[in-house]
DNA sequence: TCGATTCCCGAGTAATTTACTCAGGTATTA
DNA sequence: TAATACCTGAGTAAATTACTCGGGAATCGA
């Protein structure tokens, strides 16, 4: 019972576009520094989060992202369903299990999937970018920032 | 986020224990059968849960197995622990996060974590085969096996 | 005592999934 | 027009999963 990174990248990139995407649009370099993702990877990941409509793009120069909504309005169920996360629990395999001939445990693991999906669409983007520990690590990563390369901060 | 076969394998397999045990033990030809696992992997299977205490073997003809505890002691939580399946949310990859340098989000996976063990720990064996649902099917594997081939029901 | 049954074990392997990379292309700004 | 940055499809190496295999050891009934 594990989250693939590309879940996890996935809301520490809108976590990052949260914090940031305040005065303006922010590029994948930035974010890709920031929190050390391969820029590669991260451009394949926001493909998935713009089709979701989860952000918003602005191509060319001075391009980048922007969240589509008020972060208080985007649940981190949202943000993994978009990264191919799914919160379902239920007999995943090649196995005969369905709705129809269901095993034993079939219920028990829709129950817990219905459980941890209220769970994750309750807590919602500003909720988690709110926390004194968040706070304090963006505020770590942009002084670091600045110490690296002499570059804009926020944008 | 999901569980691995092997995780709800080894619920199948306790449930099967519970509802089938309260008289003798049981082989793994039966649970096999039942249940529909392949033998040699269920015999993989409950090794890990002999190993972890949560069942006694019985070696020989007219050997089996049957719960090491009542299973009202015996908690999901645990099952899934002794089936390698970890109940951990937390930066699993190879990436830098660690307690030292914890990484945005690492804060909120480790509480879901803590929440969904909890839910995990709370529900007993004893509580997930009394639902209408279990015994229904329970009922019908039987009746099925009985059809199949005159061998021993529940022995 | 022998054969059937059943647990027990280490190790190997095929299939699947994950976590990426790569080689292009297109829009925008200065 | 050069630089920036989004956009895309496709490919691939590594890791994980879901098993299988071949043998051994204990126990029971005949």
């Amino acid at each position: 019972m594990k989250l693939t990174t590309k879940g996890r990248y996935a809301v520490t990139a809108m976590m990052d576009l949260a914090l940031h995407a305040k005065i303006d649009r922010v590029s994948l370099v930035d974010i890709a520094e920031r929190q050390k993702i391969s820029l590669a990877y991260l451009e394949q990941l926001f493909r998935s989060l713009r089709r979701a409509g989860l952000v918003l793009s602005v191509r060319g120069a001075k391009g980048g992202y922007m969240l589509a909504r008020d972060a208080k309005e985007i649940s981190l169920a949202e943000i993994l369903v978009a990264a191919d996360e799914n919160i379902n629990l239920v007999c995943g395999g090649g196995n005969t299990c369905n709705e129809a001939k269901p095993c034993l445990t079939h219920n028990l693991w829709t129950n817990l999937s219905r459980e941890l999906f209220t769970f994750l669409h309750d807590k919602k983007l500003s909720d988690v970018i709110r926390t004194r520990h968040v706070q304090t690590l963006a505020t770590q990563q942009d002084i670091t920032q600045i110490g690296d390369i002499p570059i804009q901060l926020n944008r």
